[in-house]
DNA sequence: ACTTTAAGTTGCATATTTATACTTTAAGGA
DNA sequence: TCCTTAAAGTATAAATATGCAACTTAAAGT
């Protein structure tokens, strides 16, 4: 098979990147009671990846996460940390990149930029299941949602990085408060305790759960909710602006 | 004045490291109900700095940061940890590096590997001031404890570098339980308490921080020390090992 | 109307945290 | 020797938070 232009292209512009740097994002959703994470899929491999990317020479690191979410996610101006640098010393020196460019009709040179070690910076981002639209890069497939817990193999050491994105994501939940992007701009009360089930992988009591957010102050009752359903009809709920 | 073999060494040194990535220190000791940060003086400038150095190529961060931290301190076995990338686009580019080669007697190439962007890694350490030997590393005259409050102006952002690892060590001391290495062997609860105090930067109270340290189980308590004073004699305590 | 169901709320026992008071002990001085 | 002082150690009370269960409310089906 020949190669694609947009797969040569990329393969030469080594240039513009800071060399023996990369992102990976562990991008979460939520949706059925489920967190999902945003996974690739390479052409004409088996390969699955997080979806990363390269900082360019003169680009803010956090700017360079957020270019890679807003290209896989469509969206802006989401709640996006820092949590890791995952720094092994033979970190991408395996095959894995040679593999796929093989596959896709190009066979790197041995001194070849993608072949050397990478550092990763790990970022993890909360988006709104609804709003995200998944989208490709050139080089995959797919770009999908998964359940955490039916991930696929990852590529490189990519599985950890999703379990330490997970593990940063349960401690902040406690201190910091994120501003939700997880959950869609209204929600109910039971919506949003679903999501804390969730995340910290534990039943919590309806009442205390509910009595303790409303202590918070942080959350603004709308009118409610119409269900059909044969009970009484839940309050939404939005977070407050914070001034 | 014409420049030391070291230095003009380690200006050669470029290839053995990654590129455009260091690794910056914030060691912090514990003394006289102060917390203090060791600080490094270059010579023949009135730069002030972190302990800092770069990653060699088959090295892993986290190793890469030992061997600084024990450059830097002799100490072997203590607790550090990577809090935080520091990455703005022009970071690195200002002329630090150039203003401390021209003073020790050598003017940069304009593709010097110094002199471009670099990202740095922050890691904090808790060493035992009485234990730590500060030791200057060739670019410096000094490496001296400063105290949090007093510290000097440092080059590039390495002030707010200090400030986001304090930030981080009190966020982690309510949520680990850091296997305190600010303190000598063996002190007293008055002394810990003074520690605490000094972290979080506000008082506590006696009883209650008492009982709550005793709960936690990781003190074991030892003989009565002898003060001289005109009261009650406290005890010592030491941290329990670990399994 | 009566039933079913889940939301919202309330009460209370228990646990944890915060604040205050009391007891003990080492040393100094009358 | 005995009283005083000061800080350590301990106990108690008050205020909050949490766990658990029950009660009340409302929407819709029968």
């Amino acid at each position: 098979m020949s190669p694609s232009k947009e797969l040569v292209d990329f393969l030469n512009s080594g240039h513009l990147y800071m060399p023996g740097i990369s992102i990976d994002c562990v991008i979460f959703g939520f949706h059925n009671r489920q967190l999902k994470v945003l996974v690739l899929q390479f052409k004409s491999t088996d390969g699955y990846a997080l979806p990363g990317g390269f900082i360019r020479k003169e680009e803010h690191i956090d700017d360079a996460a957020r270019r890679i979410l807003e290209e896989r996610t469509g969206l802006k101006e989401i709640y996006l940390e820092q949590f890791h640098v995952f720094g092994d010393s033979e970190r991408g020196r395996d095959d894995t990149h040679r593999k796929f460019s093989r596959a896709n009709g190009i066979e790197l040179e041995a001194d070849h930029w993608l072949l050397q070690r990478f550092l990763s910076i790990g970022y993890y981002a909360l988006v709104d299941f609804s709003r995200a639209m998944p989208t490709p890069d050139v080089f995959s497939d797919t770009c999908q949602w998964y359940d955490l817990a039916g991930l696929p193999d990852l590529i490189l050491d990519h599985n950890r990085i999703v379990q330490q994105a997970l593990e940063t994501l349960r401690l902040m939940l406690d201190n910091k408060l994120v501003g939700f992007n997880l959950l869609p701009e209204t929600f109910t009360m039971n919506e949003l305790q679903a999501l804390y089930e969730t995340i910290l992988d534990k039943p919590l009591l309806r009442a205390n759960f509910q009595r303790k957010m409303l202590s918070l102050e942080i959350l603004e009752r709308l009118e409610k909710k119409w269900t059909g359903k044969a009970h009484k009809a839940p309050y939404l709920y939005r977070f407050q602006d914070r001034h």
